[in-house]
DNA sequence: CGATGCGTTGATAACTTTCAAATTTAGTGG
DNA sequence: CCACTAAATTTGAAAGTTATCAACGCATCG
């Protein structure tokens, strides 16, 4: 019986609905695309079929034992999802950001509940409807395909990191944040420290002592607790093993 | 700088091949299925275009660095993916048995290396038929993707236990090992203390400690060192969290 | 029988959590 | 814009957990 305090606070904010979600009884007829298509079918079709939802901070927008009706896509702001264990323990499963996908993952019940972490956008699609597009759209079926190959590959490294050490996890964590925005050394966290503590399996005790030290140690600046600029990816890279 | 001993013992047993890989040129016509197709047409697949491999126990089926031009449905025995971490550390990707495919969460390149655990037969098919058949088969795309959601909920469930504590990570690998053989309270372990360890991110004395107390405790029985029979359910699950 | 690999057990050190409190930041109302 | 309260983050000290180092037992195999 170890780790994450978790539920220190709940905040409980109201779900909110810009849009009503459009039930997709109608399949448009999307284009065939030849074998090797570029990336983008999906998306295009999301933004055509898709009911775009706008939810404010901290709003839910699907619980774990809801029927997993629907997917998914942000489109502004940030969506964690996360899973409340029998003990009160938080974990976290990810967090989305602009373009990523949430929900394909799951099974006829969401096995994580997601929240809007920051004010978001998101694309709303019918699962069935997915599901009828990848029966007569092999490019759609494909690059799906590739998504959810690209989220197993996401969910390993994850797995690499959890095996570590808390400064390997912190170190792991930041460069993984940092790809978001190539080019730039600023990573503007939308989390909280919490958020990290349950995504990392760590308590936010020690991730708070682990960013510090790594301050010390000159590899990244903390100009505010949300914001990080990354000074030595190299030294980063040698603690994340 | 943490964990993992890994490595303390590098068997390196000859690779062997039985059944020489057969390229497919010419994808076989599959029957199309209507929707909500049995699982199985992938299966049934892999078997009219897999290429039969035998692995002796500790042999190498894919490294790491290769190009990841196949796929794997293991038919008996076991298989182990890996990889060595920079500071020598290992980590285990998954343990895969009969009917368990592996290689479907690679993109280019393998990011595990794959070995045989026990002598294994292995069917063997070239990712590109693989993505020929989705192409032309839905049904095949379905199974597949569902597939692929499945090794992401068991990646999910492997995350939900790297953040545990050591002992709800053992008895959460025991129960995981007990679903493979529905029914019986008898887990045969393929795998070693060490292979356990570096699946759960242990060191192999934790592993052991664990489960001599999980048998103190009366949760188990532990015949042989590589047979483990579960006496109270219940309690295991309790410590699982 | 001696070597070798694997698993177990013991003692100590290192790391992370827990509990508690101080400090900073953010949000709200005047 | 300032004051005030609540929330988030950081810091400190002690306790608990896991890793590390070392030795031992046990089986297999030549």
């Amino acid at each position: 019986m170890l780790t994450q305090t978790a539920i220190r606070s709940v905040a409980m904010p109201r779900p909110v609905v810009s849009t009503p979600v459009v039930p997709m009884p109608n399949v448009p007829q999307v284009a065939k695309h030849a074998v090797g298509a570029a990336n983008g079918v999906l998306e295009e079709t999301m933004r055509l079929m898709g009911a775009t939802m706008t939810y404010p901070r901290g709003a839910e927008i699907f619980g774990e034992d809801e029927p997993s009706d629907y997917v998914y896509q942000v489109v502004s702001g940030c969506v964690r999802t996360y899973k409340i264990l029998s003990d009160g323990r938080r974990q976290i499963g990810g967090f989305y950001q602009r373009g990523d996908i949430v929900g394909l993952q799951f099974a006829e019940d969401y096995v994580f509940s997601a929240e809007a972490i920051a004010d978001s956008k998101v694309l709303v699609i019918k699962r069935s409807a997915l599901n009828a597009l990848v029966d007569r759209d092999a490019a759609i079926a494909r690059e799906l395909f590739a998504l959810t190959s690209r989220e197993l590959r996401r969910m390993q490294k994850r797995i690499l990191l959890l095996i570590k050490s808390a400064q390997e996890r912190v170190a792991g964590f930041l460069l993984e944040m940092a790809e978001r925005a190539p080019g730039s050394n600023v990573i503007d966290l939308p989390m909280s420290r919490q958020d990290i503590a349950d995504y990392l399996g760590l308590t936010i005790e020690t991730v708070s002592r682990t960013i510090t030290s790594l301050e010390s140690a000159a590899a990244i600046e903390v100009p505010t607790s949300r914001r990080i600029v990354l000074r030595s990816r190299a030294a980063l890279s040698r603690m994340n093993g």
